[in-house]
DNA sequence: GTTTTGCAAACTGTTGACAATATGCACAAG
DNA sequence: CTTGTGCATATTGTCAACAGTTTGCAAAAC
């Protein structure tokens, strides 16, 4: 952990220069806070605190708040103050709809153009998921899923369409039942990635669009059961 | 010109009781700046210029190009300052790219509830952009012509989509070739602009999708041909 | 006991000033 | 004549203080 603290102090150094301005630090540092969960939806942002907290004077931290904003990560009420966005169930579903459709073009993107390079990065990651799945093990299958999503989003080529995909992820991310989203029927996403994987390795565009954008609004079904059958 | 003014400082007010903040009047004064070509691309923004000819001060300002950065109309460099984002065409294909998955997303999605009322005011905009293309007369085609993909996305009642939508659409607007991106061939335009109404009257998402997705996909390859001719 | 009014504390919005960095020109060295 | 160096200027990044608004509590009125 220390280790690991150092390795990115120094990374920081170097964005720090790249990038410049505490601004983009501070938000970092703040987006961070919000997507691990170190704040519940609702709850608000002090500008003081936050500004002390991270040793810098207010301005930083108001600049990070316009973006959080512009992100759609927070709120800004006028002479009140910011608070996490809430993420209605309603919100999420809307949010899925758009993702899957950037999704789908994603998929249909690099089934255009897509290397052998890419295609065995990606059936790797197939691979090992495929495994984590066999396990059980949902702490290893987490982060191989985004990291399958994002290699396609980022394969393409296309930044934009990649900061869109993301950004929507992000948002996300603020669900309130933020482990039930990836938390049930991962025996079938596995599936779904398969019919993805097979229609980019076929360069057939239109399939991998039909697969990817499938593949999200599976997930947008999910999240609509779960929700009601609990709540 | 005057009256125009002081019916916007009244506007101003109101808007600004609303969302408060200098800053939100600040960003949509510069963002209109920007889009109605005050500055052309790559142009420099210099901070106390802008606060000066706003009458304000640099925070608000600063907090503006914040925003700016984050919706990709400006790009920001540390210690030398923001200048209007250049959009290449290669830049402007990636736009297309995802405004295409976006837009035929729209389509789908407003396919599945669309309204009597919606479809009404749909069929107006079409007759009305037959009525000016009939007369070539383009200063009246295009704001209908932007008019309808609006209403298509916000139709969808998906806020989400819609910001989305709209924020690529306005930075393909910083794209150099302002005029050309439209100007060429609106003849066909209205064509598939009809075959996008047929879908969505005939509640077909699928052929709602196909249809907006290759309308916005014909959008590009004009601008892709176009571009080869001339440069 | 409930509601309303008024005050005090806290916080946000804005501004102006200070420090650090980049730019451009003049001058000197080769 | 060209290239490199150093200083003056301008601009950005950051901060601390001031003004205006909201919030919460307490006291008074009903």
């Amino acid at each position: 952990m220390k280790t690991m603290a150092q390795q990115n102090t120094a990374l920081d150094a170097l964005d720090l220069l790249k990038t410049s301005s505490l601004s983009r630090v501070v938000l970092g540092e703040i987006e961070k806070m919000i997507l691990s969960g170190n704040y519940s939806p609702g709850e608000k942002l002090n500008e003081k605190s936050l500004a002390d907290r991270l040793g810098v004077s207010r301005g930083p931290v108001r600049d990070a708040f316009q973006v959080l904003h512009t992100r759609g990560l927070v709120e800004m009420i006028p002479n009140r103050g910011v608070f996490v966005q809430q993420v209605t169930r309603h919100d999420a579903v809307a949010i899925y709809d758009v993702r899957a459709g950037v999704f789908g073009t994603a998929c249909r993107l690099l089934a255009e153009r897509i290397t052998s390079a890419q295609s065995a990065e990606l059936n790797l990651l197939l691979a090992q998921m495929d495994s984590a799945g066999a396990d059980r093990d949902l702490e290893a299958y987490f982060p191989l899923n985004i990291a399958f999503h994002t290699a396609i989003v980022t394969g393409t080529g296309n930044a934009i369409l990649a900061d869109t995909y993301l950004g929507l992820v992000s948002r996300l991310q603020l669900f309130r039942a933020r482990g039930l989203v990836y938390g049930g029927g991962f025996a079938n996403s596995n599936i779904e990635h398969r019919a993805i994987m097979a229609a980019l390795d076929a360069r057939d565009p239109r399939a991998a669009f039909e697969a990817g954008f499938a593949h999200v609004q599976a997930g947008k079904a999910r999240i609509i059961k779960e929700g009601h059958s609990h709540e």
